[in-house]
DNA sequence: AGCACGCCGACT
DNA sequence: GTCGGCGTGCTC
């Protein structure tokens, strides 16, 4: 596998700056803590230093390597010595990502080093060392020669001398066609061969291999349009450059990547695909795989989070190593040690799951798009829906755009019903007086829905089912409306949602849960306030499964079956590969779950897809969620009609008239996000402003409260004058788990704008992300 | 993040 | 008189 973790040119310089694996945050982030070296030592490699009065070991990822001028300002009794070196090294260009990310998110550089490398190359999971050889070099071998031996070993070492790279002496062994290791123990012991110390990552077949199901798909023709974008992009490969490639559902994107993929390789370069974690699917792995693995499945590494330790170690290895050529992966796989980039996608580019919630809080497609500036080289961004923060950048030409506009072979988009349930409701109490009414098979599927549903079924289709809610029932609360009470969590200002508790048996007994912090109560029988029966509302994916299980046994044959994805079934990456699998075989006929399933599916026979609630987001207190809810129906309808048979997309809502619902329908992206820009742009929000938000928590109101309106005016005294702060206020939920939060929001014309102001109070030692405070750069989401 | 230094309440 | 609460501030 040749040098795992990089080059070994030698740098010279006595002195080092570290960034320590810890949120160590003063004197800007642009450098680290001054040690001196002891031997070799590289920018990007990890080491050991003493750290505090303690003197304790702390790690860290060595960020300038030079002279005395390190020791500017620095007394110089307090330099201490590095303790350790670490073999683990991240490229140059990284360490320069690193700093960006860490000026621009607000993270400690040691920290935002620390998550760019996986826990298990840090510790060396799942490696096991090993001794090779390898032939010494023509002059030293001469001399041994020269010393007089035997013509056998004359002829042994002629066989030997040919062999590129350090080998085990068996494999020596059998390329020099001997019969026992006696010829190679006697050139080792010759001084011909020398031993050479190796780290070989022990590995598992990767998940995605373990769950592949389809036959291997060689190249396809192009279409036109993917013709004239593949070709109008590779030619600007080479530069940097954003193109945001909106296609439609089923249009083939991925194509268009692959071929871009097959120029970057052909050009000697390297090439980096993020996906969103969930619809990185066997599926996609397979193609990547099939055209550009060949005969060496370590061609393309594979980063997602069912890898085990040691697998992650090796797909890592894989690309610092420079043996694979393709990094194809989920979020943190923006930092995978490749060199030579030539060539980032991000596919599905409007995804949330982009956005890490925890420090740093980066966005993986902003920071491809950083990334690929770094490297030079261009940055596909693509989507059926775009996010309306690039579609913004595209229409005003900072980024380049390309749109497929027709699905692959001539197939239709799917036809999409809007069904009103409040309609459909009025019409069934009607029908039902009379006596003549069609049977009401479900609380939360309508005639209309359940009607298609049958149809697809006896006409051996498959079907899948949108419900964005985990659980039995959303909440708890007293029949009696002048009442009024609501169960709502004991530590969080949010309901408690009905769960039943699942064994492999099935579902059995009743409890309400808290999905903010987990705590869990009994369901209670009475309203404690007026003590009428307690009642339970809403359906959750829970119930649903459950109406439908009894309804579906009619139609399904033996062997057939319904499945649930959500995040209570889920467990793991390997939970849902079986379940996609499954679907695959077409033993599943019907998967019902979350939007964890509205991605990525691509299987032909999928010819219903069925929106169970498309309101369930419309409601959300954020700014996005008519985007959001826009986004998630066109996405989920696009699953339908990808085969020969054209496909029906039912969307229930009981406020058929939303816009981002009947644009949806229509498949009117442009519509949609024109008007939705308009309304942006006329209540100061993003795209039409950057924002950053920082929620401050305590345990004691007054605590939190006053914590936060120090800071929000520390921040307003620091900003320029077209840079907005507002609040604090009380955030979204505001208590979770005990905890008081209060949330500033601060809004600019600019990034630049928005970052000197906070870059000011942080430098003055006034911000920084820790237990009590959260900041927030560029938000996805209100929490 | 740790971890020490430091200044106010209940104990040997 | 001391042990120890966790507030504050530093780590080359």
């Amino acid at each position: 596998m040749g040098d795992l973790f990089g080059q070994s040119e030698a740098v010279g310089g006595p002195y080092v700056r570290v960034a320590v694996e810890r949120s160590i945050d003063a004197e800007g982030s642009m450098r680290g803590l001054t040690y001196r070296a002891s031997g070799e030592v590289h920018v990007g490699q990890r080491v050991e230093v003493p750290l505090g009065r303690g003197n304790r070991a702390a790690a860290g990822i060595v960020v300038v390597v030079g002279g005395e001028e390190l020791l500017e300002g620095i007394p110089a009794r307090k330099v201490k010595t590095v303790l350790k070196v670490h073999q683990a090294r991240l490229p140059e260009r990284l360490i320069e990502l690193a700093r960006w990310i860490s000026d621009y998110y607000i993270c400690p550089l040691g920290m935002t080093l620390a998550t760019m490398m996986p826990a298990a190359v840090k510790h060396s999971i799942g490696v096991r060392r090993v001794v090779l050889l390898e032939p010494v070099d023509e002059a030293r071998a001469s001399e041994v020669l020269a010393a007089g031996v035997t013509a056998k070993v004359v002829q042994a070492w002629e066989a030997v001398k040919g062999l590129e790279l350090p080998l085990s002496a068996e494999e020596i062994k059998a390329r020099m066609g001997a019969r026992t290791l006696g010829p190679v123990n006697k050139l080792a012991a010759l001084g011909l061969l020398r031993r050479v110390e190796r780290d070989v990552v022990k590995a598992r077949t990767p998940l995605w291999d373990r769950f592949r199901v389809e036959p291997p798909k060689g190249p396809v023709s192009l279409t036109d349009e993917q013709r004239r974008i593949s070709e109008g992009i590779a030619a600007t490969l080479g530069r940097f450059g954003v193109h945001l490639l909106r296609g439609v559902t089923g249009s083939g994107k991925t194509e268009v990547y692959l071929r871009l993929f097959e120029e970057v390789l052909a050009r000697g370069q390297a090439a980096l695909m993020l996906v969103p974690e969930i619809s990185l699917t066997p599926q996609t792995a397979g193609r990547f795989l099939d055209r550009f693995a060949g005969g060496d499945p370590g061609a393309v590494a594979v980063l997602h989070s069912g890898l085990t330790a040691a697998e992650r170690h090796r797909q890592w290895a894989l690309a610092a190593s420079s043996h694979a050529k393709i990094v194809v992966g989920a979020r943190s796989a923006v930092f995978a040690p490749l060199e030579r980039v030539g060539l980032i996608v991000v596919d599905e580019e409007h995804a949330t799951d982009y956005k890490q919630d925890q420090l740093p809080r980066y966005n993986g497609r902003d920071v491809a798009i950083k990334r690929a500036q770094l490297e030079g080289c261009p940055v596909v961004l693509g989507s059926a829906t775009p996010s309306l923060e690039s579609w913004a950048n595209a229409l005003s030409g900072k980024y380049a755009l390309w749109e497929l506009t027709r699905r692959v072979g001539g197939g239709s988009m799917p036809r999409v019903e809007i069904v009103d349930l409040a309609e459909e409701r009025r019409t069934l109490a009607s029908q039902s007086k009379l006596g003549d009414g069609p049977r009401r098979f479900f609380q939360a599927i309508g005639p209309r829905l359940g009607a298609a549903l049958e149809q697809t079924l006896a006409d051996d289709g498959q079907a899948i089912l949108l419900l964005n809610r985990r659980g039995y029932s959303s909440y708890v609360c007293c029949p009696d409306p002048e009442c009024g009470w609501v169960m709502k969590c004991d530590h969080c200002d949010s309901s408690m949602v009905v769960h039943k508790l699942e064994t492999s048996e099935g579902m059995r007994g009743t409890i309400v849960r808290c999905h903010h912090c987990l705590a869990e109560q009994i369901l209670p029988r009475k309203c404690p306030v007026c003590s009428r029966p307690a009642m339970a509302i809403g359906v959750g994916t829970q119930k649903l499964e459950e109406e439908l299980g009894r309804t579906l046994a009619r139609w399904l044959v033996p062997g057939e079956t319904l499945i649930r994805v959500d995040g209570d079934t889920m467990k793991s990456a390997a939970d849902y590969f079986r379940v996609l699998a499954r679907f695959a075989r077409g033993e599943v006929k019907v998967i019902l779950g979350t939007q964890m399933i509205a991605k990525g599916l691509d299987y032909p026979n999928v010819r219903l897809v069925g929106v169970i609630n498309a309101d369930t987001g419309l409601t959300l207190p954020d700014f996005r969620s008519s985007e959001r809810t826009f986004q998630l129906v066109s996405q989920v309808a696009g699953r339908a009609g990808r085969g020969d048979r054209p496909g029906l997309v039912i969307v229930q809502t009981v406020n058929p008239a939303d816009p981002a619902i009947v644009a949806a329908a229509a498949h009117d992206y442009r519509g949609f996000a024109e008007e939705e820009l308009r309304l942006r742009k006329a209540s100061g929000l993003p795209p039409a402003t950057r924002m950053a938000r920082i929620v401050v928590r305590d345990e004691d109101f007054g605590a939190a409260q006053r914590r936060a309106k120090d800071l929000a005016e520390l921040i307003h005294a620091a900003r320029t004058k077209d840079v907005v702060v507002l609040g604090p206020g009380p955030a979204t939920i505001a208590r979770i788990g005990d905890y008081f939060r209060f949330s500033i929001e601060v809004m600019a014309p600019t990034a630049q704008e928005l970052h000197a102001a906070l870059a000011k109070v942080r430098s003055a030692g006034m911000l920084k992300s820790d237990a009590r405070t959260a900041v927030d750069v560029d938000p996805v989401a209100v929490v």
